[in-house]
Formats: C-alpha cells, sequence, structure tokens
DNA sequence: ATGTAC
C-alpha cells in the first residue's frame, strides 16, 4: 500500500523503504528468497532501518541472506558513507575485527586421508592452540607486536611463518597501510600479546575438507581446486585484541556522537564523522586490528603445513599447500566505487559480509584477473562450505560485497538446551566428520542444526549473482575452540 | 566474538 511497507521486489531482494521509519535517509535493502525470509528478525530489519538513517550513507543500507540481529549493525549488513559527510562506526565492524577465513589448497586426495583423519584431527589439536582465553606459542615483545601490528601477515612471513606467495593472496596482501600502533591501548597490548597465532573459540575452526562438488571448472582450475582434493579452511579473527580495541573505541564514540550533534536511533550505532580525530583513531587502531588477524591467520596456516608434512612425511612440494585466498568477513575499508556514474571514495562497512570484487579488478592477483576474487563462505560443521567468486554485479548494487556464511538459526542458549543428553561429536562422528574441541559447549552452540543451510544462503546471493558458486566443501575433520 | 558481568 503507502510507501512504509516492506515490498518484495524479487526472488532474491526485499526492500525497506524510506518511510519504513521516519528517520531514514535513504531505502534498505535485503537480499533474502521467500524461504529465508521467514527466519528474519524484526530486530534485524529495524538494524537496517537504522543504519539507514545515519548521516552520509551512500546507497542502500544493504544486508545478505545471513542475516541476523548484532550490536547496533546487523551481521550480514553492508553500508557505505562519504568520506566528507560521513561517519564510521565500530558497531558496522563488530568486536571481532577481521575475523575471516583461509582456504589451503593441496595435492592430497581425500582416499590418502579418510584412513588417518582421527589421529590427523588429533595432530592439529595439539599444535594448534584454541579456546578461551588461550594462549599462543609465539613469545612476542612489546616490540614484535608493534611491528605486527604495523605489517600484519607480512611479519609473520618475515619471521618464518608461511612464504612471500602467501602474501600475494590475501585480500590487501594481508597488511593493510595505516594501522598506528600508538592508538592501542594497554589492556588491548597485554591481551594481543599472549593470544597471537591461536584459534580461539565459538565459530572459529580449523577444517579439513575436500572438495564435493565443483560448479565453475574455470574458476576452480585458477585455485587449484579439483574434485575429490583435500582443503583446509581456517576460520579465525583478531581474539581478545580486536574485541579489546572495539571496547575501547566504542566508549570513545559515546562521547562523539553528541559532540557532533549526531542523532542516534540506537546508542549502539556510536560513531564519528569520518574526517574527526575520533574516526582517525578509530580507523587506524581498526588496521592494527586487522593486520593482527591477518598476522593470526598466516601463523596458523604455517603450523598446519608442518603437521601435515610431518605427520604423513612428505615434503612441501607433495603436499603442495599453498593459499588460495584469505578474506575479511568483519571490516570497515576505504574503497573507491561508482555512484552515479562518478569514481567516489566511500567507507565501506562489511559486518559479517564479505568482498566480493569482479574480474579486472586492480586490487586482484594476476591469477584472479579473469575469474573474480575468491569469496570464501564457511558453513556449520556438518554440511558444506562454498568457494565463488566476485562479480560485476556486486560491484554495481552492494559495494562489491557478498554473503559470509549460514548465518545462525538458534540462539547460543537455545542450542546448548536442544544438545542436552546427546553426544554431538558421535552424531558428527556417524555423518563422517571427525571433531576435536576443547569443550562439549561449544560444539552444542555450533551442532549443524544451529544454523541455517548454507546451501540456501549462497543460492540466493548466486542467483542475484553478486557471486557466483565455483566449489563446495566437505568436512572431514573439525579443529574447534 | 569475548579473561561469555569491572
Amino acid at each position: 500500500m503507502g510507501c512504509t511497507d516492506i515490498k518484495r521486489i524479487d526472488n532474491s531482494r526485499l526492500r525497506i523503504p524510506r518511510g519504513y521509519k521516519p528517520e531514514m535517509r535513504t531505502d534498505g535493502l535485503i537480499f533474502v528468497d521467500s524461504l529465508l525470509e521467514q527466519f528474519l528478525e524484526q530486530g534485524a530489519i529495524e538494524q537496517v532501518a537504522n543504519v539507514a538513517s545515519l548521516p552520509g550513507i551512500v546507497g542502500m543500507s544493504l544486508a545478505m541472506p545471513d542475516i541476523h540481529t548484532g550490536y547496533g549493525f546487523s551481521i550480514g549488513g553492508v553500508a557505505a558513507f562519504d568520506i566528507d559527510e560521513g561517519i564510521i562506526s565500530p558497531g558496522g565492524v563488530g568486536y571481532d575485527i577481521n575475523c575471516g577465513v583461509r582456504l589451503l589448497r593441496s595435492d592430497l586426495h581425500k582416499n590418502d586421508l579418510l584412513p588417518r583423519i582421527k589421529d590427523l584431527v588429533e595432530a592439529l589439536y595439539k599444535e594448534i592452540p584454541a579456546g578461551v582465553g588461550s594462549k599462543g606459542r609465539i613469545k612476542l615483545s612489546s616490540a614484535d607486536e608493534r611491528g605486527l601490528l604495523r605489517k600484519g601477515a607480512k611479519w609473520a612471513v618475515e619471521n618464518g611463518y608461511g612464504s612471500a606467495a602467501d602474501l600475494e593472496c590475501i585480500e590487501s596482501g594481508g597488511c593493510i597501510d595505516g594501522a598506528d600502533p600508538e592508538l592501542i591501548s594497554d589492556k588491548a597490548y597485554e591481551r594481543g600479546r599472549q593470544q597471537q597465532a591461536t584459534l580461539g573459540s565459538g565459530n572459529h575452526f580449523l577444517e579439513i575438507q575436500y572438495v564435493d562438488h565443483v560448479y565453475d571448472d574455470a574458476a576452480a582450475s585458477a585455485m587449484g581446486l579439483r574434485e575429490g582434493s583435500i582443503t583446509v579452511m581456517i576460520h579465525t579473527g583478531s581474539r581478545g585484541f580486536g574485541h579489546q580495541v572495539c571496547t575501547d573505541y566504542i566508549q570513545i564514540m559515546a562521547k562523539a556522537a553528541p559532540k557532533y550533534h549526531i542523532n542516534l536511533p540506537d546508542k549502539e550505532l556510536v560513531c564519528a564523522p569520518f574526517k574527526s580525530s575520533e574516526a582517525r583513531q578509530y580507523l587506524s587502531a581498526m588496521r592494527a586490528a586487522a593486520n593482527y588477524a591477518w598476522a593470526n591467520r598466516q601463523c596458523l596456516t604455517h603450523w598446519t603445513r608442518e603437521v601435515f608434512m610431518n605427520y604423513l612425511s612428505i615434503s612441501p612440494s607433495a603436499l603442495g599447500m599453498s593459499l588460495v585466498y584469505d578474506v575479511a568477513h568483519n571490516i570497515a575499508k576505504v574503497e573507491e566505487h561508482v555512484i552515479n556514474n562518478k569514481k567516489k571514495k566511500v567507507v565501506v562497512h562489511r559486518k559479517g559480509a564479505t568482498r566480493a570484487f569482479p574480474p579486472d579488478h586492480p586490487e586482484l592477483p594476476d591469477k584472479y584477473k579473469k575469474i573474480g576474487q575468491p569469496v570464501l563462505i564457511p558453513g556449520d560443521m556438518g554440511r558444506l562450505s562454498f568457494v565463488m567468486t566476485g562479480t560485476q554485479q556486486a560491484m554495481d548494487e552492494t559495494f562489491g560485497s557478498t554473503c559470509h556464511g549460514a548465518g545462525r538459526l538458534l540462539s547460543r542458549h537455545e542450542a546448548i538446551r536442544r544438545a542436552k543428553g546427546r553426544a554431538i561429536w558421535r552424531e558428527m562422528q556417524d555423518r563422517g566428520v571427525i571433531v576435536k574441541s576443547t569443550g562439549r559447549e561449544t560444539l552444542a552452540e555450533e551442532m549443524p542444526e544451529a544454523y541455517k543451510d548454507i546451501s540456501e544462503v549462497v543460492n540466493v546471493v548466486h542467483n542475484a549473482d553478486i557471486s557466483k558458486k565455483v566449489a563446495s566443501l566437505k568436512p572431514i575433520g573439525v579443529v574447534k575452540g
């Protein structure tokens, strides 16, 4: 009827019109089909609308099909703001700054590994520190840590963790410029010093998988993926370090919003004008946390290769474990996008969303110029994960972004309640997945039924053409926090 | 996600 009703545009898109809430400056757009629409939370819709009311928003307030309610901004949200008139908001990035995923391919076949998978998972579990508050194997001095914050994965490679070739296959080369170690609190330094090169907890994991199905031969071949070949996926972020940075800057920005007369529909949306000193400081600290996460995934990669080589008694070349790609799922970046036929710099917030740049984009390494940026989308530990590629449609419609995962279906609490009296590890084993975790509660929170079906989520973004399916990956061994 | 409430 009126211009205040949510309206389905097509099979993949739902519009939240500007009139839905009086303070909205632009429309909201949620990528969901009618199947996933039934799981759409009212709170998440409100959050998309709230983000649409922030100053300087460019284009629409967007959300991906894995949307759910988060801190201020929904998880699965994408929003871009004008450099001159817009804002930056820590809630638009989230607490786990540069939580992200990397995928390693190998020359192993699943048949090489299946008979010995249990011991291999045990071996990985022994070498990869995991769990809440777990401490790392690397002893960092404060000076080391400052270098790491500036250099990210480059620091890891310089210190013997992996090779220079790895860096080419990481978003932003695994090192984002403009990180400032001076803007980090002592508390963050202390947490970060102990936790570098650890997996963490919750939905973070290290997973041994095999390529289940190839949808796009050319793209899969460019990534070195063949049906049956073994891959490893690592999902982790900036641990307590990024959490502390977010906490510190939410406090700082709580004062900034009233100072700059920004009207907030929800106080969790605390932000500051992009050009303000508070915003510049947050951006520099956030970049340090992003680099921390890239170093983290790089160090864990090194140990993963070591465990595989030692366990199988094979050489690096026989293993062939190279990095396919590494993406950030929680980050704010200054990027150039075409808006109304004009190139414009904007600050893109991706919170539970993946960059999905198209073929020929200058930020892509040569080997992916033809196919577009690899997009890595982890599912739950029982079903599948997906590899996709970025598209021009994403560039035109979503600031070069797509979904990031399955999205929770049950709250952690509800999942634990439903898992009472069950042995999730055994249920997983019966499904052909060997799982090793620090605690049974983590397994309960992370059991497959706690998540939406990743295949349904991926179908929406594939059909909307904001990324294209390349391959599905089936888990066979999982290390969890 | 998180020294899962300073």
